[in-house]
DNA sequence: TACTTTTGTGAAAACGCTTACATAAAACTG
DNA sequence: CAGTTTTATGTAAGCGTTTTCACAAAAGTA
């Protein structure tokens, strides 16, 4: 029922390898041949196999799309980011979400292979920076195609990656909190990943820089579900009760410090005259929230950009940076005085 | 240098047949002969080509997810969902946004139908309720595959759909408020998609049941950028403004409510003493909001999940409800009375 | 034991495309 | 105009699987 290459070929009266030639606009083919096979084409509504066009080439024109979960604010955007400059290039998108799961990451590496994709991106906090699991990963998918990491970096020829200065971001927003009169600041983060570590090194640098005795340093790991405003309000309110005292909160993204906000509110803290918060990412959680939260920007459209633009080069066989980074930028809002 | 079958078949000494029937479980192979052949497969980590493998099979195992903007809170949540339901059943996600483009999508289904996807699943608030263009899409898409709509239905022998009563859920959300003692209400809807409009009328018949005369009906549809909180209050602003007065706000999703607890601060009315406001999604932004944002939750977890569990069921052959509606709840925070 | 059924295996065709090679025709050379 | 290059096209050999068919060996039958 399907039209195959054969079928046209016969209606057009020429060769299959004419057909095809018209198709990829490979070869010499006459204008009058050219017009009669397309008109044909057009007529049936003839689409090519994939399938069948994968074996011949060498390319599928897909790129693995791998993250742990999508739907999380940051890495929705640039999944969807990733996927507009991926098809506009004529590139497909695999989604690969593996949920943290390492079971399901192995799967989809198997699935990915198997799949002949040109590349895979890794996208979100998806591993971890300490570990050694990650880099095996990584290293044997490097052995088959180009990797591309967004938002972290990774030592191997075939490794590029497009990153935003997440240390030096971070370092300008707790400078900027310490400037304001500040010295205390509760740094709330969820992720051990490469950005992750970025960031909490620029915080500590800031507060190095401005000799913050470590009995003013109050760094918490929160490891409860992300998406749920309240429970890192409660996780504050912990905090502080456990004898933490802080009269800044700073978020490696912007739902902790939603969270802080919300247990200002709880507290009956002024937000910013007696407490200041600085969140991450710059996402709509920023406006959302009362006051609105002042929050790093981190350019992600231009990393994907980058990313997306790096791989075409790679897989055009040029020669590419290996590494490309952009700077964050801190936009100011109401819960912060300056 | 990359394994092919014939390489396995040459290293066990049997037929590639042979090694055909052991990765696929078909047919009659010996114990032993599994057990030699799966060793090699192992010791080489081969991986069975995709591409080649697609053009024997009729099932690609790849399934296109559509949606306008995969970045928006509540699609993203869909896509991620889906996609860990379609990968926990063996099957790959082809993630394609179109950006509320029409060529971009008309590209996509070519793509689509050349990959040999086993089908379509049109996600989020991807199409018109009006758009003939929609409808013919959706019939050429349907020829060939069954087609998945989440939260969306239509009259197709090959369309299936999962969906929230919307009409109901909006219906109970303001009939609350109404009952609540507010019957001036502004509604503030963004999509004419199917849903948004199966809201709109459940929102009307409220009104309607409740007697509430055309003076008191406020019903905007902003079609300003959804991920801005201040161009929406700055929307609603504008029309308390133009004479429209409402003592209770509802959004068609949440950040439309969010836009309106915005304006309610900025006008210094308190909530919800003095104005109300319902959201919809349940989504994080509603325990991000201050106060917490009252909101339908629309069981998107249970609408995904039926929704490819119906999927998988028609791909095998067997014959399913065509519509499965579930119901949303109306989750009570903060800026309502009730 | 002679006959039928089942089981395990391989040879080879098919899947729908691309492309190297061959060849004929057309277009240049000088 | 003979010789060379270019252009247009077709033939056929892959690409890496699956699968039909055939057949031999093993296992049941009576």
């Amino acid at each position: 029922m399907a039209m195959t290459i054969y079928d046209i070929s016969q209606k057009a009266g020429v060769s299959t390898a004419t057909v095809s030639r018209v198709i990829n606009g490979s070869g010499n083919v006459s204008p009058v041949t050219r017009q009669k096979v397309t008109a044909i084409i057009d007529k049936y509504g003839y689409i090519p196999n994939a399938y069948a066009r994968g074996m011949g080439l060498r390319s599928s024109k897909t790129v693995g799309l791998l993250c742990a979960d999508s739907s999380d604010l940051y890495t929705a955007r640039a999944v969807y980011l990733l996927q507009q400059e991926l098809q506009a290039n004529g590139y497909e998108s695999l989604l690969c979400c593996t949920g943290f799961n390492q079971d399901v990451r192995q799967d989809y590496l198997h699935l990915i292979l198997s799949k002949k994709v040109d590349s895979i991106i890794l996208a979100g906090s998806h591993f971890i920076a300490t570990s050694e699991l990650d880099n095996a990963y990584i290293r044997e998918a490097a052995d088959q195609m180009p990797i591309m990491l967004l938002n972290a970096s990774y030592d191997h020829p075939h490794v590029y990656s497009a990153l935003c200065d997440d240390y030096a971001a971070m370092y300008e927003a707790a400078s900027s909190m310490i400037r304001s009169g500040i010295p205390d600041i509760l740094y709330l983060y969820n992720s051990k990943s490469y950005s992750g570590l970025r960031k909490l090194n620029g915080f500590q640098k800031a507060l190095d820089e401005n000799d913050i005795p470590s009995s003013m340093r109050h760094i918490l790991y929160y490891d409860g579900t992300p998406d749920s405003i309240e429970s890192i309000s409660d996780f504050v309110t912990k905090a502080a009760d456990d004898g933490h005292t802080f009269h800044g909160i700073i978020g490696s993204d912007d739902a902790l410090a939603a969270g802080g906000i919300k247990y200002a509110q709880q507290k009956g803290l002024h937000i910013p005259e007696e407490i200041s918060v600085i969140g991450y990412n710059n996402s709509i959680l920023t406006t959302c929230c009362t006051p609105a939260l002042t929050s790093v920007d981190n350019c992600l459209e231009a990393l994907t950009h980058q990313l997306v633009h790096t791989l075409l080069h790679v897989l055009a066989g040029e020669e590419m940076p290996q590494k490309v980074v952009f700077s964050g930028k801190l936009i100011k809002r109401d819960t912060t005085r300056f």
